[in-house]
DNA sequence: TATGAATGAGGTTTCATTCAT
DNA sequence: AATGAATGAAACCTCATTCAT
């Protein structure tokens, strides 16, 4: 891990504990092993570093989504693992997630540009048009379809993390989360 | 409107705008039009206003649904009516609807009790809870169903303000998302 | 002398001894005994407190000529005196004098405006123009003399301060100098 | 143009624009095309390039000057000359005057030993002192006519620089600036 | 109840300089 | 002779908070 990495780990792990404003760029410094200037030799600004770590995280999504959506899979299949693995990857990777969210309801997220934020979703969006296309998914807007699965995916990670439950608990849950979703979805 | 007020309204707009941390004491009170000292004469520390005003916005909406949850109505109406209650009150106070989600995704949220929390939803969880023992809804746990509920509203927030809607179509576009959020709700 | 006086004189003698860049703000505030951010809360930055002391000091300075100028003096008589005063008020007030060709020869000068500037020498250049008018001074452009006379008087301050002079041959040095420049500036 | 002469190149452009405490080592070494580290092998500090500049620029002018003195030409010739050169060697290397005035009133000036200053004006002094034995010039120390000369020649830099003039316009204002200095310097 | 000058701890950022390559 | 990543001291400035009025 070289030192821009050590950098970006840190700081993910600092700003979900102590918010973006909490964590003084000194203490990222302290706790990443580097010197004070090494982080502003590698960002410009401190928001130089928020942004980044945001658009790490989104393009790593990102790039799990996309593997899923070209497997070689039928529609329905494809829309089941996505949800799933949404779902775990935000359980998984909690601070990640939880990052994100804070990132989406900050003044930050005026720093990118609607075209960074586009990309993130393309693949995405040409599956959903896929499935409203051959009327497997409501013959709702493609982006009303992302926007409301997103939520449920929100909303059900709220729920998960509001308690400890088991593993297999968990998984019921999910699962049975993922029918509720597809009564929403599903064309018909 | 009273000096305590008019600091609540600026730090609102404020804070929306540019942050909690974005935000100075000393904008505040200069553009609630208020000296210096007189924004700590109302609330001790920043902190304060920040949890005073969440706290206030949590009730103001609370109360309106503790409106409508009081009405004689049937139980599948009032599930309806608090729907489209929830999102047109997002539309129509969107400073205060992304205030909440700032705070929620933020460190300031563990500043406030879970008691408090557990305050403004208590008359609501009742509700559910009636429903899913009428077998009106879903055969699932309450505090999940008001999660997936909520990521429903929030998504179709999300959706609706992506792009500037005309008000028959947002209306429109309300009631279709209702009708696909009880497909996952109403039981069988 | 008040916090602001207090500032402003101690930064004058800072500035002068250890040049702008070589005078932190935490020192002036210090040796002026008021906290750091006192400074700012005057100066709303370092690069403010820097130009509000040169526009004092150059009204200080403009102030006293206009007295010289407004007197009921042979215009003759009025030139010899500013010529006097200047080069007077130069080596009394030495580090006012240098302080201003710091400023002058910095970017710091790019930082007043054009009309400021001007009406630093606008009694004086109203002054030369009528002696040039009257046939008393050269035929040239009142811009021109202007810029002779204060070469004059730099020059002659520059030679006064590379060594100690006697009281009374300084006087004597500046009145010969004072022969010198008018046959430079006198008609014929 | 070997890497050390772009870097002082550079710097004394830069230097120019922005103040030396306004140009960081870095932007110089980036605009002239070296690493930063390059920079600090050539010089060891950054206030060694200054100094080193400085004198370049010194020396370069000094040997101008010697070279007209050397001639052999009338002391009277010789004196005009000088003059002459010096005004459009300041006004054909602005940067460089400039450079010089920033310096001089500059706590850099410091680090230059009184015998490099001294060298800079040798055979200058030497060459006033025989006009004024010879009662070309006038009977005042050498240290004062030099003062005033050189006080006479910044005078009539600032002010053709106030202004755009056409150059046989500005030709003829020097030459009348020098009859006038020649009113001042001359015997009787 | 209200003010606003004053505070000083602490934050972000800059930048001359070093050193392994 | 040249590089450029890394450094850390120090700079400027912000801002929540206090307090005498």
């Amino acid at each position: 891990m070289n030192k821009q990495e050590q950098i970006q780990a840190t700081a993910l792990r600092l700003f979900v504990a102590d918010g973006f404003h909490g964590t003084p760029t000194a203490k990222i410094a302290a706790e990443a092993g580097v010197a004070n200037g090494t982080l502003f030799y590698h960002y410009k600004t401190k928001e130089d570093l928020v942004v980044a770590l945001y658009n790490r995280i989104k393009d790593e999504h990102a790039d799990n989504l996309q593997a899923i959506i070209s497997r070689d899979d039928f529609i329905t299949t494809k829309f089941k693992n996505i949800f799933i693995h949404s779902v775990n990857w935000a359980l998984n990777n909690r601070d990640k997630f939880y990052y994100i969210q804070q990132f989406n309801s900050s003044p930050h997220l005026a720093q990118v540009s609607a075209e960074t934020l586009e990309q993130h979703t393309i693949g995405y969006a040409g599956f959903i048009a896929e499935g409203v296309k051959k009327k497997l998914l409501k013959q709702q807007p493609v982006g009303l379809i992302i926007a409301i699965f997103n939520g449920h995916v929100y909303g059900l990670y709220q729920y998960l993390t509001s308690a400890k439950f088991e593993p297999e608990e968990q998984e019921k849950i999910i699962n049975e989360a993922y029918e509720m979703l597809w009564d929403t979805m599903k064309y018909m």
